[in-house]
RNA sequence: GCGCUCGUAGCUCAGCUGGAUAGAGCAUCAGGCUUCGAACCUGAGGGUCGGGAGUUCGAAUCUCUCCGGGCGCACCA
């Protein structure tokens, strides 16, 4: 397909000189494979782009495609054939589908990133899904990747945990290992120390409500902690321990990879009072309001200066990424930071970004730091808070959407074989191909059946084309399947899906039907997807992608049989190939997001 | 009050840097399994793109303004 755009584009650029030529892709395959807007050269010749078309239709000619002027466009339409072969090349050929060479840049991703002794809630899906595909679309094309969780492990909370321990825990029921009798018996799918120390967190808040005089408790547990008290660092330790234990457990169920977990908000403890020397030698510090320490971000068009110094001379959130940027920027040396936050921190992460800049000009220059933002998810009765414990876990939606798969194969394919790990596949599938599909920066209300919907527009919908086409190719014969099968890949560590290269069929008759055509217009779209999905830092145009193609399959799958008695052998061959090219293009395009795609289901 | 963000079909949402007749899913209605998996397919109805003004050959898209939601606005993270 790249060789036909390049002689579209020079043939153009020979009629026209002098003018830009970009091309688009046609709204639908029916008009064509790649379109030239006419009005911007049209204008600049005086001439109109209905006329500039047709006079371009008629002067141009290009092998295996015809020139169609359709109004102020210039289509160019392959020949049914010549479409088969290009997509189907692309997709079977050595190099993965719209992948990218290795280009040496280094981007670093930092998403998910859990407060210690919290429970993922459903909010932190988007954190790390969204981080993930991002990874896992920058990898695709070619970048060097690295991938970073900023644990929330440090802070005054940890005062409160320690305090709630001792008062409630260490006597009682020291290692965490048993339900409280004060509070409600965990739940089956959480009878962990960390569920416990969460109840601890949340009783600790409810009460301290009640009686102030709580906090000066828990502040003075962190202050022994910053000052180093074995007891306080030993509990400190511990919690942290057993949190990450959970963190990772839930990591591997989302197949979901970090390069380091030692970079969270305690290892820049240490950093802090450098990242003030910085700011005073550049004299960026001022006097604001009650003897704090800020930065004036006027002058940058931001009204609220960022603190850096609290009046009694503790650090704030934004001391810490201040000195997380240093030190990034001097110890992995990259060519662009991805930050995947919430939206409600977009004004901090611009009061970050821009005492960065003041710091460094030279290098925290314009898309150097990137703020990806995700909107808030939100209950239908108001903001979910974890301290009054009105949240929805994570864990409980994914067993959810599992248990609702599990009952549909009961109902449709009580035979399958290894029922679990394919209710698996499909359940977190859908939680995960829900959230890709929605816009990142939107909020929206959570509702059972919204995120665990399992037909129409959901990842399961994606699966089943795959399923299905699994399915034709088992019956084809074991030669047919092997070639959609990948082989092994961990699915933390890559982001292709290695499939062996194949040969496309010289002969490629019997995909001249439209809704063939239509499913090969739109797999060679998937490419340009996923440059989207980079340039718009969210995999939505991806999980779009994946759907058009499945409908079109779908929709091809039953007008054009494939395997029955009286197709001649080269129509049967042809039709599987474009099954082959199918299966693979949803395949890495759900691994892309996060997702897996069973051979059935 | 200031800033950011969103407002598109009954509901949930796409619509990429302005460009072809504004598209999907859900829901509703009507069809389709003796043939490769019906978790599917085919079709129908349903839209003042929040209101108004402007820029342009052309605006859902850009600008301004108003209305309405969400978020944020220094000693929490």
């Amino acid at each position: 397909m790249e060789r036909i755009r390049e002689a579209f584009e020079s043939a153009l650029a020979a009629r026209v000189p002098g003018h830009g030529v970009a091309l688009e892709r046609p709204k639908s395959g029916d008009l064509g494979d790649l379109a030239f807007p006419c009005f911007r050269v049209a204008k600049a010749l005086g001439k109109s782009p209905v006329q500039l078309a047709a006079e371009l239709a008629s002067q141009i000619t290009l092998e295996g495609a015809d020139l169609l002027a359709a109004g102020p466009y210039l289509n160019l339409k392959l020949h049914p054939e010549t479409r088969a072969k290009e997509v189907l090349g692309g997709l079977l050929a050595s190099k993965p589908y719209g992948s990218g060479a290795s280009n040496g840049q280094k981007i670093i991703v930092e998403y998910s990133s859990p407060n210690i002794a919290k429970l993922f809630t459903i909010g932190h899906l988007r954190s790390t899904m969204i981080g993930h595909s991002l990874v896992q679309v920058h990898r695709y094309l070619g970048f060097d990747v690295v991938r970073l969780n900023h644990l929330g492990d440090w802070g005054t909370q940890f005062g409160t945990l320690i305090a709630a321990y001792k008062r409630w825990a260490e006597a009682v029921n020291p290692e965490l290992n048993r339900d409280f009798e004060w509070a409600d018996p965990a739940p089956e799918n959480r009878r962990t120390p960390l569920f416990r120390l969460f109840q601890l967190y949340v009783r600790f808040h409810a009460e301290e409500e009640k009686d102030p005089a709580m906090r000066d408790e828990a502040r003075d547990w962190f202050r022994r902690l910053e000052k180093g008290d074995a007891e306080a660092r030993r509990l400190w330790t511990w919690f942290r321990e057993i949190s990450l234990k959970e963190f990772l457990r839930i990591y591997d169920r989302l197949g979901v990879g970090f390069d380091t977990f030692v970079e969270g908000e305690a290892f820049y403890e240490d950093k802090l009072a450098d990242t003030v020397k910085a700011l005073e030698a550049k004299h960026l510090l001022q006097e604001g309001e009650r003897g704090a320490r800020i930065v004036d971000l006027e002058d940058v068009g931001i009204s609220t200066p960022c603190m850096v110094v609290k009046a009694d001379g503790g650090s704030v959130y934004a001391t810490r990424d201040l000195a997380t940027g240093i030190y990034r920027r001097d110890h992995y040396q990259y060519d662009k930071c991805i930050y995947v936050i919430g939206a409600e921190q977009i004004l901090h992460m611009q009061q970050v970004f821009a005492v960065l800049k003041k710091l460094d000009p030279g290098w925290f220059t314009e898309g150097k730091v990137i703020h990806a933002p995700f909107g808030l998810i939100s209950l239908p009765d108001g903001k979910m808070s974890t301290r009054k414990g009105n949240v929805i876990f994570l864990e409980d939606v994914l067993d959810e959407a599992v248990t609702r798969v599990l009952a549909i194969i009961e109902e449709k394919n009580p035979d399958l074989p290894r029922k679990a790990e394919v209710a698996e596949m499909l359940g977190i599938g859908a939680v995960i191909f829900f959230n890709a599909l929605n816009d990142r920066v939107k909020p929206f209300t959570f509702t059972w059946d919204r995120v665990i919907a399992l037909d129409g527009d959901t990842g399961p919908y994606v699966q089943y084309a795959h399923a299905r086409i699994c399915s034709v190719l088992r019956k084809a014969g074991a030669e047919w399947m092997a070639k959609a099968a990948p082989g092994l890949h961990d699915s933390k560590e890559t982001a292709t899906v290695p499939y062996a290269p194949w040969e496309v069929p010289t002969e490629l008759k019997g995909l001249e039907a439209p809704e063939a055509q239509a499913l090969l217009f739109e797999l060679a779209g998937l490419p340009s997807a996923i440059r989207v999905a980079r340039e718009q830092l969210m995999a939505t145009a991806i999980a779009r992608q994946l759907l058009v193609i499945a409908r079109s399959f779908s929709s091809f799958y039953t007008n054009c049989p494939i395997l029955i008695a009286d197709n001649p052998p080269e129509v049967r061959e042809a039709r599987l190939a474009l099954c082959v090219a199918t299966a693979r293009a949803l395949r890495q395009g759900l691994f892309l997001l996060g997702i897996q795609a069973p051979e059935e289901m």
